[in-house]
DNA sequence: CCCTGAACCTGACCGC
DNA sequence: TGCGGTCAGGTTCAGG
């Protein structure tokens, strides 16, 4: 489900349920995920108490307090399908309902993930140091991530500017709807090679990133299927897509017929008009 | 270093 | 109704 704006949803929704609140026992239903769940988990977490939620990309960290000065936590990705959500402690799980965080509060953390490409990891240390997140490139919507940049790292690419800007070691969390989307409103081919874009049109390009993720996360998210934020509700920003899932349709701009490509085996949708 | 394609897995949908 | 093929919001890894 997730791309930025749906974890930044999630770790919303949820954050406020967690704080604070005290880990009573861990169930795992299905540890094969992405990468095993920890054997160890429910004898780590039990007893401890949630220090904070955070986002790094799409990863969620999970600060767990301890007894010294030292953190450990929790390094979650909801994969293509997964979900995190808080539920009231004793609802029954379903099918894919593979772990559960029994709060003293009397909710549980409950997390979903049909296809089971995302993960949940141990962390002895900060979460933060996790190797994982060692790679990866800028936040999007912080200063660390400008257009000077974008454009520096692309010199002497080839690569398509869609792929460059789905590549977490260049920015985290761009996935394949909102780049769509962004080279879209920045009138950028998406197979153009990255080394092959001006500076100018990269400024573009980095403000319409931001402007894209900074709305989908103001509406909470883009719903499709069956995602639903941490408290329930599911995001509306599937009504502002312009080209993602509109192939055949006509380009909100100048009413041409919306082509689709595969860019690295993604759908890709564009205006052969606008996008050049 | 850079780029491409395969792999992980289930479910929904489409055409026959 | 069933079956096979295709596609789906992500990321890592192997190989050229």
């Amino acid at each position: 489900m997730p791309e930025l704006p749906e974890v930044e949803t999630t770790r919303r929704g949820i954050a406020p349920h967690l704080l604070g609140q005290t880990i009573l026992a861990v169930t795992v239903r299905q540890r094969s995920l992405r990468w095993p769940v920890p054997t160890e988990l429910n004898q780590n977490l039990r007893s401890r108490s949630i220090d904070a939620i955070a986002r790094r990309g799409k990863y969620l960290l999970l600060y767990i307090s301890s007894d010294g000065n030292n953190h450990s936590g929790l390094l979650i990705h909801l994969g293509m399908s997964g979900s995190l959500r808080i539920v009231a402690s004793g609802t029954p799980a379903a099918r894919h309902d593979h772990v559960d965080f029994l709060l003293g509060s009397g909710q549980t953390l409950r997390y979903t993930d049909p296809r089971r490409f995302g993960c949940i990891l141990w962390c002895d240390q900060s979460p933060a140091e996790h190797p994982l997140l060692s790679q990866l490139g800028p936040e999007p919507l912080t200063p660390s991530f400008s257009a000077e940049y974008l454009h520096r790292h692309s010199r002497g690419r080839s690569t398509a500017i869609k792929s460059f800007i789905m590549d977490s070691h260049v920015v985290v969390g761009v996935g394949n709807i909102y780049a769509n989307e962004a080279l879209f409103l920045s009138g950028i081919h998406p197979a153009r090679a990255a080394g092959r874009i001006s500076a100018a049109r990269y400024a573009r390009l980095h403000g319409n990133i931001q402007t894209i993720l900074d709305s989908a996360i103001a509406q909470g998210g883009t719903t499709l299927r069956d995602f639903v934020g941490g408290d329930g509700k599911p995001g509306y920003f599937r009504q502002s897509l312009l080209v993602y899932g509109r192939k055949g349709q006509s380009c909100t701009r100048c009413l041409a017929i919306l082509k689709e490509i595969r860019i690295n085996q993604r759908s890709t949708v564009f205006c052969p008009t606008c996008q050049r």
